[in-house]
DNA sequence: AGCACGCCGACT
DNA sequence: GTCGGCGTGCTC
């Protein structure tokens, strides 16, 4: 008998510590386990085992689920290392770390199995059935050896001289074979790969301009490493905005290319996984989840698009990716490069204080940056939302046979809806902030529970049934262009219009083939290549400078810049109109001249007063309960017990599930010394408010309003 | 997380 | 006198 040390799946701080069992035969840590707890069966995953134990009462595991770990040496620490730093329950970092069919609470795994037929005993057959038996290379899947007679088949089936066994699936080499091998690079691109290449240093930020050609300095890299025999991680904020992107690393590295992503289906992430973890696949391009992948031989880590906001997880483990990727790197001894336009302040700050080596693209291969115009709305006649300058220069680009982007930006700024005569704004009930109105459903959602309401038309306040929506989402201005070029072919692009499966590429390829005008909100700032996009419009620029997070200024930027970066990519030049009430705004000023640097050191100024990242590291902290009174006790308890250390709030925030939310944020110069701190925090608060829920985030992206 | 236990209000 | 509300505590 052993006693093994088990993590249950419940992936919730109290229950972040190993729970010891009884086990007759042998297991290894990092195995699933089914076991009772409470009485109740759940799925646990082994960390340690022992010989003996100091329990009085421990009960025995009812069955070892895996006969090997799942997890290699170097996930396992890295979950744990996770656990530690972002102060979540270690079953959490687990879960997210192995593909769906593996996670802990999956006990009748998804993995599809099929017949595979080898040679069984030699017994008597007929000369025909010794012929079909020979013909054959054994093993082999039991499909094709069906396939020529299947009733030859089954009688050598049953007579036993070949037989039948489940092996999983295979994955099917559905990538093509590399065919593109024509390129070349410029000086800029050369000097690029070279400094990456045979640097010493091991982690770099790629500061490119849009255009610069920063996938083939990746593709260069990348063939670098696998010549020398070792792996590559290509991660990419989203796989949907990226198909030219993926379209080349496959035209270039062929059948060894694995692309992972989050609207994969089990059984294909299953593959996926598994072809990496035998070496199958010596490249995996893919999102934020790609980052666990369990390589052996890694031997260099590409992050495109760094600064994007989708590379950090907002619900548990809220991890940020970059952390990840630099503890791989260090772990394997490879090199990482971050690459951006626009990198976030805190990397390009880490480029400056030589964290990161930096290695800059400065020029366009084709053309030069775009000719940035500020609208000013305060002046510009304008008909409906668009500016009479962007009119026209719509209708040239609708001559002229070029295609024209139109990026409304609604970060938060959604159409709300507000009664006219008393002027109340409709709120969901359960999180009390106001709902948006989507007109093609006729109904109201809230965007924070994602709850849907009828819409009756009714004031429940004065009763009156007129309304007005307070601003412009993307259905309306679909409506309005299409009133104002009648002939074109506009396609739209937002969050609703690309729920399906292969919708962002649908969209795409019909843009590409016939589209005038693509019109969409953020995700067609991102990434897009098309080169006879020769203007981009961007509306309601100003909406994010209004909002009052810290970050607000740093995603206008590099939303402008990234948008800006769609427009003239091919061989004619581009022009992008921001339609702003604010023209003087440093933000905008950066972007007319397409200047990095002196956003970066206007904005470190802002963030040195405000006591902000990069100069300090945060730590948000929830604290949720079915009475105001008893969050905000908690919050303040919190907040006292963080002494010496810079605190903001108690802030109330919005209602999650009826529950009122107060929130708290650590500020501390040393990352270390905050982790520690809110540890103990975390501990102190589940022994002292057990009915205060709380939820940690280190490092916040946003701060939730 | 999920569930039993327990202590207070409003019902057959 | 019981049914059931949810606040509190515990899980090998």
């Amino acid at each position: 008998m052993i006693y093994i040390d088990v993590l249950v799946e419940y992936d919730v701080l109290k229950l972040n510590r190993p729970f010891t069992y009884a086990c007759r035969q042998p297991v290894e840590p990092g195995c699933r386990v089914r076991v009772l707890f409470r009485n109740r069966e759940v799925i646990g995953y082994v960390t340690a085992v022992h010989e003996q134990t100091h329990l009085q009462k421990v009960s025995e595991v009812l069955e070892v689920v895996d006969p090997k770990p799942l997890l290699n040496e170097e996930l396992s620490e890295l979950s744990e290392w996770m656990s530690h730093t972002y102060v979540c329950p270690r079953i959490s970092c687990l879960k997210t770390m192995l593909p769906p069919a593996l996670k802990p609470e999956k006990t009748h795994s998804k993995v599809i199995m099929e017949d595979w037929a080898e040679l069984g005993d030699p017994v008597e057959l007929t000369e025909k059935q010794r012929a079909y038996r020979d013909a054959f290379e054994y093993p082999l899947p039991a499909r094709e050896f069906r396939r020529q007679s299947a009733g030859l088949a089954r009688t050598l089936i049953k007579k036993g001289a070949v037989r039948l066994f489940k092996k999983e699936k295979e994955s099917k080499p559905v990538m093509p074979v590399g065919t593109d091998t024509n390129f070349t690079l410029t000086e800029e691109q050369k000097a690029a790969v070279q400094t990456i290449a045979e640097g010493s240093d091991s982690l770099y930020l790629l500061h490119g301009v849009t255009g610069s050609g920063k996938t083939e300095v990746f593709l260069q890299l990348a063939q670098k490493t696998l010549d020398a025999g070792r792996q590559v991680l290509f991660l990419v904020p989203e796989i949907g905005l990226t198909p030219l992107m993926i379209e080349r690393v496959t035209a270039r590295f062929g059948a060894n290319i694995a692309i992972y992503h989050s609207r994969l289906t089990a059984q294909e992430k299953y593959r996926q996984y598994r072809a990496v973890q035998e070496g199958k696949t010596a490249i995996v391009v893919g999102t934020r989840s790609a980052v666990f992948m369990p390589f052996s031989k890694l031997g260099l880590i590409l992050m495109d698009e760094e600064h994007d906001g989708s590379y950090k997880q907002d619900n548990l483990p809220r991890y940020q990716t970059r952390d990840i990727v630099r503890w791989r790197a260090a772990y394997h001894t490879c090199k990482a490069v971050f690459a951006s336009a626009t990198p976030a302040l805190e990397s390009y700050s880490r480029a400056l204080n030589q964290t990161y080596h930096l290695v800059e693209l400065k020029h366009r291969i084709y053309q030069n940056l775009p000719e940035i115009r500020l609208l000013d709305m305060r002046r510009e006649p304008r008909q409906d939302a668009l500016a009479k300058t962007l009119i026209d220069a719509i209708r040239q680009r609708l001559a002229d046979h070029e295609q024209t982007i139109l990026l409304l930006n609604r970060r938060g700024y959604l159409p709300i809806v507000r009664c006219a005569e008393c002027g109340t704004v409709l709120t969901c009930p359960d999180c009390g902030i106001a709902l948006t109105y989507h007109k093609r459903e006729d109904v109201l959602k809230c965007h924070s529970c994602g709850r849907i309401f009828a819409f009756d038309h009714i004031c429940p306040t004065c009763g009156s049934t007129h309304f007005f929506q307070a601003s412009l989402g993307t259905e309306k201005l679909e409506e309005q262009v299409r009133q104002l070029f009648p002939t074109a072919s506009i396609l739209r692009m937002d969050a609703d219009s690309t729920r399906k499966k292969h919708a962002h590429e649908k969209i795409l390829s019909e843009f590409q083939a016939h589209g005038d005008i693509l019109l969409g909100t953020q995700m067609v700032a991102k990434g897009l290549d098309f080169e006879r996009v020769t203007l981009v419009g961007i509306l309601q620029a100003d909406a994010s400078l209004a909002r009052m997070d810290y970050r607000s200024a740093e995603t206008a930027y590099e939303m402008l810049e990234q948008a800006a970066g769609r427009s003239g990519r091919g061989t004619r030049a581009g022009i992008v109109m921001i339609q702003t009430f604010d023209p003087d705004h440093y933000v905008m000023q950066a972007v007319v001249k397409h200047d990095y640097q002196q956003f970066f050191r206007k904005e470190m100024k802002y963030r040195r007063l405000g006591v902000y990242p990069p100069f300090v590291f945060l730590c948000s902290v929830l604290f949720s309960a079915g009475n105001a009174q008893k969050a905000l006790q908690a919050a303040s308890d919190a907040k006292a017990f963080c002494a010496g250390f810079d605190v903001i709030g108690p802030t109330e925030i919005s209602m999650r599930q009826r529950r009122p939310r107060f929130r708290i944020v650590i500020k501390s110069s040393s990352k270390q010394k905050l982790v520690k701190m809110v540890q103990e925090l975390a501990d102190r608060h589940q022994r002292l408010f057990s009915t205060v829920s709380i939820s940690i985030n280190m490092d916040p992206y946003m701060l939730e309003e």
